[in-house]
DNA sequence: ATAATTGCAAACAATTTGCATTCAG
DNA sequence: CTGAATGCAAATTGTTTGCAATTAT
């Protein structure tokens, strides 16, 4: 798999170890897209009990830092991780907590006024915006 | 003062009180422009020194749902509030964690793209915008 | 060996809950 | 008197820390 061996040679340039459990953080993180560290440490925890999540926190710091995950505060509670790639905005809905995603391209316009004003570069890839959904607009009228 | 006979009497209406408790965490919201509900419990207390900090999160939940004061979740930990009038959006840069503050109507461009396009209704004075700030992005290039 | 990594227990911070007491209408 | 609001202690949730035991080089 192709990040594996980019992480092993990363962490080994580090004096690091590429390990079993962090290996099971990163294809968790990859396979449930979003999610808190909890559950993070629950899909981990399917194909090895004992995996503390001590462990599993230690390592999603690892991650971030070496920029193979990100993490995003959708709101209250615990920040949501996800694979770097995987690049979006999040819709954030306040009334009913519904989460959707959109393209970050939709942000450009933004991020450029900001560069230009402030000399602030956004980074799209971290968002959470929130407001009211679809859903919860149409009740309101209701 | 204004909003404490507005507050005063959008309790009476629900069969909720006003009491010293409740006057104490607005003006400490006004005050202190953004703040931690610990932050806003200190300033109260240096008033009515008895006053619980469940208080306090009860009564800025409440001031939350009648739509006197906002929370913003700005990164990790605690929330800050603010009151509603004092509209802004919050640059917060995720390498020295300064916040600035920009302008509501510098997304209006977003926010139409968001009601067109997803029936999204933005609301920007919730908003947190997280990237790098100038002075980080300057010493990165040193 | 020796340095990195892990698991475990305990500490910690932020927030919530249950409940008895107090207080205003 | 009755329901609303408060204070206090305890429970919960999310996260971090200290340290001894384990593991890879």
């Amino acid at each position: 798999m192709e990040t594996a061996r980019g992480l092993r040679k990363t962490l080994h340039e580090r004096g690091m170890r590429m390990t079993p459990q962090r290996q099971l953080v990163l294809d968790a993180v990859r396979e449930l897209g979003h999610a808190t560290p909890e559950q993070i440490c629950g899909r981990v925890q399917q194909t090895a009990p004992t995996v503390n999540i001590t462990t599993i926190y230690r390592t999603l710091d690892l991650l971030d830092r070496l920029g193979l995950v990100r993490h995003t505060h959708l709101g209250h509670g615990a920040p949501s991780y996800s694979v770097d790639e995987h690049q979006h905005v999040h819709l954030v809905c306040h009334v009913c907590g519904r989460i959707d995603e959109i393209p970050c391209e939709l942000l450009d316009g933004l991020v450029g006024t900001l560069r230009a004003r402030d000399g602030f570069e956004l980074d799209a890839s971290h968002l959470a915006l929130s407001g009211t959904c679809r859903d919860c607009l149409n009740q309101e009228t209701e």
